[in-house]
RNA sequence: GCCGAAGUGGCGGAAUUGGUAGACGCGCACGACUCAAAAUCGUGUGGAGGCAACUCCAUGAGGGUUCGAUUCCCUCCUUCGGCACCA
C-alpha cells in the first residue's frame, strides 16, 4: 500500500470536523488547564490563501495539538477580518456588492484552510462584517463614548483624492497614499477620535501602553518599535513673553540642558499666533505670504527638510530671555511642527537643524557646552560645526553647572529651571489620538445621531446594530456612500423624537473591528454582551498570539488599548491581551523576491496540497528555516520533505512482528529525540525538531537494514509509536493513518498523551572527548561522559597522535572541560 | 539619518552560559536495481595540497581578548525590514 495523501487527508479531515474533537471546553469546572492559542485572523482577499498564511497557522496548530496531547483545554479559533477597502474598491470596479464578494472569499478561504487540517474550533467562526459581530463593534464605540474616550473634533486629516477617503497617519507613506500611491492632501473635517493617548502612561489601576510591555513575552524588537512609535519624551515648557505685546507663550524642549544657548525662537507656520505677531506691522504681508507658501508645499506632500528649510523674521522678540537681558528674535520656520509640543521652539547652537537654520539666515548663536579637547572647543566657539548631545560635553552655563558633564546634569538642570520658575515640567508623545472615522461604505457604521435640537446623541444600545444599508452607490464622491442611502440617513432623534435628525454617515476604521475580536471568540454567539464576563474570566488573555511583523505597531497597539480600557472599567482582571507573541518571517518566491503576481513567482498552496499533501506543505514550511526569518521557497526541498513522509510511511508499514534482535538499540536516541522535539516545539525551533525526527527515522531505517547485512538489529514497535506521536502535531493526517492502520489503535492520536523522556536515558553512554593542543584539534578519546579530569588527562597523553606533539615540548597548561574536551598548551 | 534583524559550503540552514564548524534537507557524483528511464536504496560530497596517513585554509572585512571565537569586545562593509523634521 502506498502513501495516498489525498485519500488519507480527506478521510481524517472528515473525521475531525464531524467528531468535534477540537472543541474548546467552556465549562469553568473543567480540570484541564486552559490555553488560548490565536492566529491573527486573515483578511479574506480575492487572491485566496497565500503560502504565507499557513506558516503561522501551522505553528499555532502544532502548539495547539501538542498542548492538547499534554492535557490542556485549548481554545484555537479562526475567523475573518472582513471589512475593508479592497472589497469596496472591487465593488467599484465590478459592481459586485462587497457583502457578496466578501462572503465568497470567506468560502474560498475556509475551504483552503480546512484542506490543511488545522485544528480550529470552527463552531466559533466569526466575520467582522456580519451584523451580529459589528453590533458589538458599535457597542464598543458607545462604551468608549460614554467614558469620554471617543470624541469629535475638527482636524486636518490626510485626504486621498484618488481613494476619496481620509487616511490614518499610518496609511500615509512618504506623503503618499499607502494603497494608490497618489499624493495625500490635508483637509479639515469633523472626525471621531479614540483617546488612546490617555493610556500611554499608567493610571491608578492599569499599566500603560509603555510599562505594560515589561510584563509580556514579546519579541524585544516589537516592544522597541512600539516604544518608538509612542515616542514619549519628558522635558520643560519654558515661559516666554512677546516684547511690546501682551502675549505669553510656551516653548517645549526635551533636551533642556543647554537652554541658555537659545538665541532665537521659531514658530510653526500654521500657528495662530503668527497672525497676532505681525498684525498691522510692516512684516505682515511678507510673513503671511510665506506662511501660505509653506502650507501649500506641505499640502502637496513635497516638503523635505533638506531642501526646504526656510524661514522669515516676524519683527518680534521674546523679551528678556530667562532673565538674561537678551531679547530673542522670533522667526517663522518651515520645519517647525504645529502638532508637537507647543508648536513653538527655542533654538540654539546645540541642535543640528537650529544650527543650520541660523547659519542660513545669519542669526546669532551662543554655545554653552564644549568638548574637553581645547582645539575642538575653540572650533565650537567659532561655530565651525554643530556640537550636540555629547554626554562628555562640559557645561559652561548656567554658572552653577560650570564644568559638569552634559550627560550628568539633566535632572539637576531641570530642577534648577523649575526652581527659578523659568518653566514647568512637561511630557510629550509622538503618538496622536486614534482617528477612527472613515468616509467609506464597507465598515461598521458609527452609532451616533445628530439632532437639530439635542445635538450629538448616541444610538441607544437596544437599537444596535445600526445596519449597513444596501441601497447605496459605492462610487466615491468624497462623501460617505452612506449619505446616498434613502433609508439610512434620516432617523428619529432617540432623545426628543424629533424627525429632524440624521445619522452619522462615517464608518469606523477596520482596526476597530480587529481590536477586540479575540474576546468574541470566547463567547461568539452571545446576544446580550460582546462576551460574557464569566467566560472571559475562564479563558483569560491570549496565551500565544502568532502573526506577521507588519502588525508590530498598529493592530497590536490598538488591541492593547482596548484591553486597558476593559481593565480600567472592571470587565477583566488582566491589562495585556496577548501574553506571548511571535512573528513569522515572510516567505519569498524561489527567485528570492517578494511573491507577486507581476513577478510570476507566486506559489499556490492548493496545488501543493493536491500534489504533495497538506502534511508535506505544513512540514516543509516549518522545515524551511527559523520561524521568524525571511526565507525563500524551494520546490526541491519540498520534495525532500515529501520523500521523508514516504519513508516514514514505509518504515511504519514494515513493523517487524518480533520486537527486534539486538535489544533496545535505539533507546538513547529515542529518549533524546523526545526531549529535543519537545523543547524545540516550546521554543518555536520547528526546523530543528524536524531534523531530529529525520535523524531518528534514519536510525530506524539503518536498524531495520542491519539484519539483512549482518544478521542482527531490528527496531522496537515503541520507536515507530514514538516517531508517529512526535510527528503528529506537524503532519497530523499521515500520523493518524499510521496510528490506526499500522499500529492498530482505535482512539484518535490527537487524544493520546505526548511521549515522555527519561533524562538519564537521553544521555549518551559514550562520548568522544576532544583533545586539543594549543587550541587545535589533535585527537579524540572515546570514554564515559563522567570521566574525571585526571583520567582524561592521563589517557589523552597516552594517545599516539597526541604523544607525537608533546615529545620534546614543555607542557604549560592543562584544561579540562567536563564531558567536552582536554586542551593542552605547550 | 535613526531604530531593528541578519551576513556560515553550489542552495535552505545546524552549532552560542566560548569547546570537534557545516547537523538535517536540497543539489551534485558514483554504485545497486532496470533492456532502459523514473522511483527507490546505498556510498561520497567546504576549499587547497598529498598515493596515503595527514597538513594547511575557511563562518561579510579588519583588529582585540582567550589555551581555544561563528559565539564576547572595537572599527568598518553589505543586505533586508520599520520610522522619517518629534526640538
Amino acid at each position: 500500500m502506498s502513501y495516498d495523501h489525498q485519500q488519507i487527508e480527506k478521510k481524517w479531515q472528515n473525521f475531525w470536523y464531524t467528531s468535534n474533537i477540537f472543541k474548546a471546553n467552556d465549562d469553568p469546572n473543567d480540570k484541564k488547564e486552559k490555553m488560548y492559542i490565536l492566529d491573527m485572523f486573515p483578511y479574506p482577499s480575492g487572491a485566496g490563501l497565500h503560502v504565507g498564511h499557513p506558516e503561522g497557522y501551522t505553528a499555532t496548530d502544532i502548539i495547539s495539538r501538542y498542548k492538547r496531547m499534554n492535557g490542556y483545554n485549548v481554545l484555537h479559533p479562526m475567523g475573518w477580518d472582513a471589512f475593508g477597502l479592497p472589497a469596496e474598491n472591487y465593488a467599484i470596479k465590478t459592481k459586485i456588492h462587497p457583502d457578496k464578494s466578501t462572503h465568497d472569499n470567506i468560502k474560498t478561504f475556509t475551504k483552503q484552510i480546512k484542506s490543511l487540517g488545522f485544528s480550529y474550533d470552527w463552531d466559533r467562526e466569526i466575520a467582522t462584517c456580519d451584523a451580529d459581530y459589528y453590533k458589538w463593534t458599535q457597542w464598543w464605540f458607545l462604551f468608549l463614548y460614554k467614558n469620554g474616550l471617543a470624541y469629535k473634533k475638527q482636524a486636518p486629516v490626510n485626504y486621498c483624492e484618488s481613494c476619496k477617503t481620509v487616511l490614518a497617519n499610518e496609511q500615509v507613506v512618504d506623503g503618499k497614499c499607502e494603497r494608490c500611491k497618489n499624493d495625500v492632501l490635508p483637509k479639515n473635517l469633523n472626525q471621531w477620535f479614540f483617546k488612546i493617548t490617555d493610556f500611554i502612561d499608567d493610571n491608578d489601576k492599569t499599566s500603560g501602553l509603555l510599562n505594560g510591555l515589561e510584563k509580556i513575552d514579546w519579541p524585544e524588537s516589537t516592544k522597541i518599535s512600539q516604544k518608538n512609535w509612542i515616542g514619549r519624551s519628558e522635558g520643560i515648557n519654558f515661559k516666554h513673553k512677546v516684547k511690546d505685546l501682551n502675549i505669553e507663550f510656551e516653548v517645549y524642549d526635551s533636551v533642556p540642558q543647554t537652554f541658555l544657548a537659545q538665541t532665537f525662537v521659531i514658530i510653526a507656520p500654521e500657528h495662530p499666533m503668527v497672525k497676532e505677531l505681525v498684525k498691522g506691522t510692516e512684516y505682515e504681508k511678507k510673513v503671511m505670504g510665506f506662511v501660505d507658501k509653506v502650507k501649500h508645499k506641505k499640502a502637496i506632500g513635497r516638503f523635505n527638510i533638506e531642501n526646504d528649510m526656510e524661514g522669515i523674521f516676524t519683527g518680534r522678540y521674546s523679551e528678556n530671555y530667562m532673565g538674561t537681558g537678551r531679547d530673542l528674535p522670533i522667526w517663522v520656520a518651515s520645519f517647525a511642527l504645529m502638532d508637537y509640543g507647543t508648536g513653538i521652539v527655542g533654538c540654539s547652537a546645540h541642535d543640528e537643524r537650529d544650527f543650520a537654520f541660523a547659519k542660513k539666515y545669519n542669526i546669532d548663536l551662543k554655545p554653552v557646552m564644549f568638548p574637553k579637547d581645547q582645539l575642538e572647543a575653540e572650533k565650537i566657539k567659532n561655530l565651525e560645526y554643530c556640537y550636540c548631545k555629547d554626554p562628555e560635553g562640559v557645561m559652561e552655563l548656567p554658572e552653577k553647572f560650570k564644568g559638569r558633564k552634559w550627560g550628568e546634569v539633566r535632572n539637576d538642570i531641570i530642577n534648577y529651571i523649575v526652581e527659578k520658575d523659568f518653566g514647568r515640567k512637561n511630557i510629550n508623545y509622538k503618538m496622536r489620538d486614534w482617528l477612527v472615522s472613515r468616509q467609506r461604505y464597507w465598515g461598521a457604521p458609527i452609532p451616533i445621531i445628530y439632532c437639530e435640537s439635542c445635538g450629538e446623541v448616541p444610538v441607544p444600545e437596544k437599537d444596535l446594530p445600526v445596519l449597513l444599508p444596501t441601497d447605496v452607490d459605492f462610487m466615491p464622491t468624497g462623501e460617505s456612500p452612506l449619505l446616498k442611502s434613502k433609508t439610512f440617513h434620516d432617523v428619529k432623534c432617540p432623545k426628543c423624537g424629533s424627525e429632524k435628525a440624521k445619522r452619522e454617515s462615517d464608518t469606523m476604521d477596520t482596526f476597530v473591528c480587529s481590536s477586540w475580536y479575540f474576546w468574541r471568540f470566547i463567547d461568539p454567539r452571545n446576544l446580550k454582551e460582546f462576551a460574557g464576563k464569566d467566560l472571559m474570566k475562564t479563558w483569560g488573555n491570549v496565551d500565544l498570539y502568532v502573526g506577521g511583523a507588519e502588525h508590530t505597531v498598529l493592530h497590536l497597539l490598538y488591541a492593547r488599548f482596548f484591553c486597558k480600557v476593559l481593565h480600567k472599567y472592571g470587565y477583566i482582571d488582566y491589562d495585556e491581551p496577548f501574553q506571548k507573541l511571535r512573528h513569522q518571517g515572510m516567505i519569498l518566491g524561489e527567485d528570492n523576491e517578494k511573491m507577486s503576481k507581476s513577478r510570476g513567482n507566486v506559489i499556490n498552496p492548493d496545488q501543493i496540497v493536491e500534489k504533495f499533501g497538506a502534511d508535506s506543505l505544513r512540514l516543509y514550511e516549518m522545515f524551511m528555516g527559523p520561524f521568524k526569518d525571511v526565507k525563500p521557497w524551494s520546490s526541491k526541498s519540498l520534495e525532500g520533505i515529501y520523500r521523508f513522509l514516504n519513508r516514514v510511511w514505509k518504515l511504519s508499514e514494515n513493523i517487524p512482528l518480533d520486537k527486534g534482535g539486538l535489544g533496545d538499540s535505539l533507546e538513547q536516541l529515542r529518549h533524546f529525540t523526545i526531549k529535543k522535539v519537545t523543547q524545540d516545539i516550546e521554543n518555536f525551533d520547528f526546523n530543528t525538531a524536524i531534523s531530529q525526527m529525520m535523524i531518528y527515522s534514519n536510525a530506524m531505517q539503518d536498524a531495520l537494514n542491519a539484519p539483512l547485512i549482518k544478521g542482527v538489529g531490528g527496531i522496537y514497535l515503541e520507536d515507530i509509536e514514538t516517531l508517529t506521536l512526535l510527528l503528529s502535531p506537524f503532519a497530523p493526517h499521515i500520523t493518524e493513518e499510521i496510528w490506526h492502520e499500522f499500529l492498530g489503535n482505535k482512539e484518535t492520536i490527537q487524544n493520546t498523551p505526548w511521549p515522555k523522556f527519561d533524562e538519564n536515558k537521553s544521555q549518551k553512554k559514550e562520548i568522544e572527548l576532544v583533545i586539543q593542543i594549543n587550541g587545535k584539534l589533535r585527537g579524540k578519546l572515546i570514554c564515559s561522559p563522567d570521566i574525571s579530569k585526571d583520567d582524561a588527562l592521563k589517557q589523552a597523553k597516552e594517545l599516539d597522535e597526541i604523544k607525537k606533539y608533546l615529545d620534546g615540548h614543555e607542557l604549560k597548561k592543562e584544561i579540562f572541560v567536563h564531558g567536552k574536551l582536554v586542551s593542552l598548551v605547550i
